[in-house]
DNA sequence: AAACCTTATCGTATATTTGCGATATATAAT
DNA sequence: ATTATATATCGCAAATATACGATAAGGTTT
């Protein structure tokens, strides 16, 4: 393909695209999963769990946190990481506004 | 990377990652948008509203269709299209059983 | 049958993702 | 200061995804 053309979709098009590509991973849902069990959690300890190396485990941390899902702060020479719990809200609400309105009325077609 | 490590999770991690995957295109979601509010559309329909050429919307349609988030009849020449609600029940139901329980219990932590 | 219309598939080019080892960086411990 | 520990980043290789034009496949219409 010469160009991508995900930028001549609705904004909230792209934003649900967004969100949905950053949990598109095994990876980052086990990573996910974890952090919801502790909602605290380092990353050492993902790395411990996840059958992947260190370098691919901080790299989907990565991509967590640049798409707001996941905050991380360094402590010390470990960095701690935890769910955004609106990010997730937020994910909860685009979704359902775009089909929970029609769930019920339309009766299946084929 | 030499091997993919996508098997090496749980079944419910695949899943979801999967259907993730599928919805995380701005043009997928674009789609999924038209079908709910018809709840039954021609393909050559779509053609019309999207940016993208016939190609690359059949492209699409395949891919959710795949990923069981549609179905499809052939209808004559043309294509019938509309949403499998019942998948998108089914994400909606893994998705809160991964967060939900602990979306209030936890307190933010950084 | 021939011409037409609609959609799926193929081939191809390019962009992005995934994964790892090696290395850099930053803090803690000795 | 040196060493150890934990995490991030870089560079690379391989796999996937995205997009399109061309063409095939299937059904209508004339």
């Amino acid at each position: 393909m010469a160009v991508h053309k995900k930028e001549e979709f609705s904004a909230k098009e792209q934003n649900l695209a967004a969100f949905a590509k950053a949990i598109s991973h095994p990876a980052r849902i086990a990573i996910l999963s974890v952090l919801s069990k502790r909602n605290q959690c380092i990353c050492g300890e993902i790395v411990e769990i996840l059958p992947l190396a260190q370098s691919t485990v901080s790299q989907h941390l990565k991509e967590l946190k640049n798409a707001g899902l996941i905050d991380g702060e360094t402590d010390g020479p470990r960095s701690c990481y935890c769910i955004n719990w609106k990010a997730f809200e937020k994910f909860n609400a685009d979704f359902n506004s775009l089909f929970e309105k029609l769930k019920e009325a339309n009766a299946k077609c084929c």
